[in-house]
DNA sequence: ACTTAATATATCGTATTGCGATATATTGAC
DNA sequence: GTCAATATATCGCAATACGATATATTAAGT
């Protein structure tokens, strides 16, 4: 197992880290002059941007989120006391809590997903400029580049 | 501003977000592996990829991750106590802390660098489809397509 | 040189948030 | 019909970042 690293390896992975944090750091505050905590943000986009058959529910949404399912029990928990979100038992299933977006959360999360349009168009060249360097750089190539 | 937003752009928002999920919580967890919480981690990093003249400080690690000065200072008593990093006063300007790395970290990072770049290498492909799409599908672009 | 402002780091208390452990309700398996 | 599995919920805890503030050092203005 190679594990020579060069420093340019090391300076374009710290590179990258800077990249994503910064778009995190975007997307956080843009989240909060919504009002928004940024967890609570990309929730909303999971539940907005889920396509598949059965209803969004707790669980999907743990997945959805990487999160521990009892994580987004409180999450949801919190979107509804704001009114960003409804909860209700699904009756086909009543362990289950289909949710639902509600026009408040709607109206936040479309000014919230323009200006991150906007913010990943900017982004998305460098980050895949380093993506592609990252990629290129393999340790073990061949001695003569083609 | 048209912020007209179809369920496709909704749809690759929330993508983009899990992409960037499974990368953050695979390197979170490798971290945790090696006994160094997630920021600890990237802390060390970028030290260790930083490229510049002037040595790392406190200050510059601030910058680099996005953090509050007082939260650097913070996360580097973590680092220091736990034997990662050396934390020396700058001859130069008494101020500044000069960091360096120990050999410790030195080795950690680099196991933790190496299955960093395998990790982003197998997802860079998606990740590039994603922010291509998402560049692509501008919301007012001429209506006649070349 | 002396006073004042700016910079760099540090400390303390607080708030957010996710998790582990655990509990309850509902459904499925046999 | 009983028992295991699933889905959600609750509680206490730990980690970590921040705001407010403090101290030390350097720079700027006169």
């Amino acid at each position: 197992m190679s594990d020579f690293l060069s420093d340019a390896d090391y300076e374009a992975l710290a590179n990258l880290r800077f990249t994503l944090r910064r778009f995190m750091d975007f997307s956080t505050s843009a989240a909060q002059e919504e009002g928004l905590p940024g967890q609570q943000h990309q929730a909303l986009l999971a539940i907005r941007g889920y396509r598949g058959d059965d209803p969004m529910t707790i669980g999907l949404l743990a997945e959805r989120l990487l999160i521990a399912p009892h994580t987004a029990t409180e999450l949801v928990g919190r979107l509804v006391s704001a009114g960003y979100v409804t909860r209700r038992s699904d009756p086909r299933d009543k362990r289950r809590q289909t949710l639902e977006l509600t026009g408040k959360a709607e109206d936040a999360l479309r000014r919230l997903s323009a200006i991150h349009l906007t913010e990943i168009r900017d982004l998305a060249p460098r980050l895949i400029d380093l993506l592609t360097e990252l990629q290129d750089n393999e340790p073990q190539r061949r001695k003569v580049p083609a």
